[in-house]
DNA sequence: ACCCTGAGTTTGGTTTTACAACTCAGGAGA
DNA sequence: TCTCCTGAGTTGTAAAACCAAACTCAGGGT
């Protein structure tokens, strides 16, 4: 039974891609993961419309990855800050692998922009696929993709 | 020197994201890479707009991550097909992150669609983050960003 | 000659996005 | 108390993107 034959949708990337799949949001998740928290300094540093960043951190926070907290500094009044939650925070991964590949296949001559280093150790942060056996994974290797109990058939046409 | 006084759109994951983006394509590469490589069948299979596919497809040539090739049966006329490049097949990492946050945090109750396998072993393959020094790097493990030569600093407003 | 199929292309309508200006509220300073 | 500034949106308009359905075109089979 072909992969075909299931239903798009129902499938890990498509699911994920709802949330993360509008023009911005990820540029916002990596902004928030290095400490923009504001709404302000988001709209300022990613050049995106500002209604569009309020619906975006709406979406975000609907979806239980960015959470708003106000907070008030001395003498002056309360503000918003913008920042991520848990599961938020489990995009890391999937940052990670977007900026490698775009460090290997998009750098201009001076190199990738930006290094991620393990604070204890100094060495240089990767994604890596490894098998629960702890084989590597290379671009080569082989895999096998199986459809579970989740997967969904097609009917006729899914289409809505 | 903080993140914020760096442009934007100098950075791997912007770069990249100017690739993969656009509505639709990560769907694309998701069923390339699933063996979907005739036209009809991933506009039937997604459920993307025609005209959209072939833009789609077409960004995706020009940008080196999928080739087409005409090939014909026996008995039938020229056909053509979508394949991805050494390039494309360098997204493994990309989507498996994608999937693997999906499954952790957007299953069903019947679990993820779609478990993927190391055909050798068995074993199922996922993403993890590493060091150089080979730490697994987890959520909450710190790390440290730092700007590289191929950064590059804004300078008022970058609004083009 | 006719029909079917495969891979787009076109048309018209809808939705989304971008931009700039605007609104509103809270606080500081005069 | 009034004015001004700032922060976080909101609004209106125009352009771009997207969608669905129908269409076009070419190659091949009957």
């Amino acid at each position: 039974m072909t992969w075909e034959r299931y239903d798009s949708r129902v499938c890990s990337v498509a699911r994920t891609m709802e949330v993360l799949g509008e023009r911005w949001t990820m540029l916002i998740v990596r902004d928030l993961f290095n400490g923009v928290r504001r709404f302000d300094a988001l709209h300022r540093h990613i050049g995106v419309a500002r209604d569009v960043l309020t619906r975006r951190l709406e979406a975000l926070m609907d979806a239980g990855l960015v959470e708003r907290t106000s907070y008030r500094e001395e003498g002056a009044r309360e503000r918003y800050e913008y920042r991520l939650t848990s599961a938020g925070r489990d995009l890391r991964p999937i940052l990670v692998a977007i900026m490698d590949w775009g460090d290997a296949h998009l750098a201009g001559a001076d190199g990738p922009p930006l290094e991620l280093t393990h604070d204890a150790c100094g060495a240089g942060v990767h994604t890596h696929l490894v098998c629960d056996e702890g084989h590597a994974i290379g671009t080569t290797t082989r895999l096998h993709a199986a459809t579970k109990p989740g997967a969904r058939l097609l009917v006729a046409s899914h289409k809505d």
